[in-house]
DNA sequence: GTAATCATCAACCATATGGTTGACAGTTGG
DNA sequence: CCAACTGTCAACCATATGGTTGATGATTAC
């Protein structure tokens, strides 16, 4: 009866489920533009420090965020290269929706009409 | 002693955390291909029905699958638009990796980094 | 009509997740 | 030295996740 959740979790799999939180996903952002201490990660973030602290936990087994001690803060650091296979995962179904997005299109233009009033061109 | 966890998920939560296991990705990837029944999707996952069912499941409810009953089969089609903010919020972090990635060519250029990094994040 | 098929549902189980509080440890400042 | 600051750790709690089995329902095949 033991050998229940058979432990296959993939590199894939613990990126995209680090992302799957809002405070995390902030915390890389706000990370995106400096260094930033734990407890400067936590401010924001409506939760104590031992919660915060584990956020980043789980970001640093991923290897998105590195840690440097610096006298008694802990400064920490982007490491964004563990997204890129999921931002190549995702991309490869950019064609889908595309397409989708182009057949709809479509419903709305089924002739060869040229005057293209309203039609936003931002990409 | 109520009001643990307190029930702010978003949709890029909901998506990432769709996306956070590879079973899942695996039936999105086939559905990539052609439309699938429930049990052909279940078929290669070394997993009874009723599990491969709730996978389904949780890719509908993100608006990742849709599902339309043909008989006594229930035929399931990707519909991959909910990915693109989640494509877009990686997207944004790909100048990052390929900065570290060129870090050689940035002795090139003395300008450092200056420039718009506020990410909106969903709060 | 009856039996097999396809899928969902409900109940259950083990583990994971995300938060709390309180204790502790290293560092800095008086 | 002692106190305050910064962060981690451990224990605990509630809920979520991912699987199982067994029952049920609707459809198709014989």
């Amino acid at each position: 009866m033991l050998n229940h959740m058979v432990e296959q979790s993939t590199d894939l799999d613990d990126v995209f489920r680090a992302l799957a939180n809002g405070a995390r996903r902030e915390m890389l952002g706000r990370l995106a533009e400096r260094d930033l201490t734990v407890g400067e990660l936590a401010q924001p973030l409506a939760m104590s420090l031992a919660a915060a602290s584990k956020h980043i936990k789980v970001l640093e087994r991923v290897g998105l965020v590195a840690q440097s001690v610096e006298g008694r803060q802990h400064v920490c650091r982007l490491v964004a290269l563990p997204l890129a296979p999921a931002s190549a995962w995702l991309r490869f179904y950019e064609r889908h929706w595309d397409e989708r997005l182009n057949a709809l299109e479509d419903l709305f233009r089924p002739e060869p009409d040229q005057s293209d009033h309203r039609h936003m061109e931002d990409r």
